[in-house]
DNA sequence: ATAAAAAATGAAAGGTGGTTCAATTTTTAA
DNA sequence: TTAAAAATTGAACCACCTTTCATTTTTTAT
């Protein structure tokens, strides 16, 4: 016997492998999905395309780790928002501009984490990464009914629905180049709070107040 | 001078053209996009491969008018109802419903368009023909601003947020089987109307009742 | 030093699917 | 019937990417 795995040889692997995910992740934040390839991964982690292989069984799989570690602070971000005091409208709000915010300080990124035209087998790692978002919504939704201040409603259909709004409305902005945002400082703040408040209105009245 | 271009010729032209939209059509509506390549298509089209390249430019133009073809329906439904008499509100509402309940008919081919993965390049082409329903609600919204039963807002943002609600909270309901909607009749017109009211209300309360 | 075991290499294999093009067939006008 | 022009064929081409694997290098224990 001449080889057993010492602490060194285990901190040399865990070190290439986060070289292998931060590399992957580099790339998606500056060039997108068309500028990591797993040729380009490894030139950038300055390993042997091979080698990629010994870390992850496929590109998929590499991605799904490069999602969670991207989306991992977001997520946070937002669920340290959403157990903030207030109430759950008040909250559901912060939670909403606090994404944006987010998502526009890192624009390219966010856009390929959230809506940028990628393979089929990857998008569908995609898709996974947006239930997060939705849970922390459908109970804010939740507690807002329990506590009385949103009327009954499907709160899993309405997460969903906040999500999308979400999205599909920062799409557009998200590709804009990032003069857009240095021109008008003020762009930001605006779609994220006009984003905020169609999501808390779309809730519906508060129960105990007349109107519709 | 031995070949001129003759109506007949004219015809069969048409014909053939014709044939691979609907090849192509088929062939996503049973299949998805996996199902749709430029052999499938041709073989479908009864046609050789190097024939669909003498109609159409590229994939991603045959698909142009797929969509375009696919989409067209749609799109004047939801402009007819938009055109019906009533508030904004009960338009954009009886939009809504017309766009899920359409659409939920024919989940496959819906789902096609709105948010099965596909190649990049194609997304291209999917995400343009969204724009339509952004024209179709932001048109609304600014009627209702106009005539003062809704308060003043960003059009475009709130169409958007809205086009993105639909198909986010969509997605889930038309990847399932066929039975689901079977099993419970009820579920299709609930979801439609979850979405409709969802929209509605994040228009926000009328300006001149007193509530938010 | 040496040898076993693991890590790492990188060129080549394998797949996929869009696209092209020389050859063939069909159509039309003379 | 013949010939020019257009339509059609389908196999080959190509680009790109993921994945593999025989070989080399590095690491560890003796």
């Amino acid at each position: 016997m001449a080889y057993r795995r010492t602490k060194m040889m285990e901190e040399r692997l865990a070190r290439t492998r986060e070289e292998i995910v931060t590399a992957a992740l580099a790339l998606v934040a500056s060039g997108g999905y068309a500028a990591a390839s797993m040729p380009a991964i490894a030139t950038r982690a300055e390993v042997s395309t091979g080698l990629l292989y010994r870390y992850f069984p496929s590109k998929a799989d590499l991605f799904e780790e490069v999602f969670r570690r991207a989306s991992q602070r977001e997520i946070d971000a937002c669920a340290r928002r959403a157990a903030q005091p207030g109430t759950a409208r008040e909250r559901l709000a912060g939670v909403v501009e606090t994404f944006a915010r987010r998502a526009l300080k890192g624009p390219r990124l966010a856009w390929a984490l959230l809506a940028e035209p990628v393979d089929p087998a990857i998008e569908a790692e995609r898709l996974r990464y947006r239930q997060p978002y939705r849970d922390i919504f459908a109970q804010l939704v939740r507690e807002g009914i329990a506590s009385g201040e949103i009327a009954p409603q499907d709160a899993d259909i309405v997460a969903a629905a906040i999500v999308g709004a979400i999205a599909e409305a920062m799409a557009g902005p998200l590709t804009q180049p990032p003069e857009a945002s240095a021109a008008d400082p003020e762009r930001d703040a605006r779609l994220g709070a006009a984003i905020a408040r169609f999501c808390v209105q779309a809730l519906g009245p508060h129960p105990h107040s007349g109107a519709g």
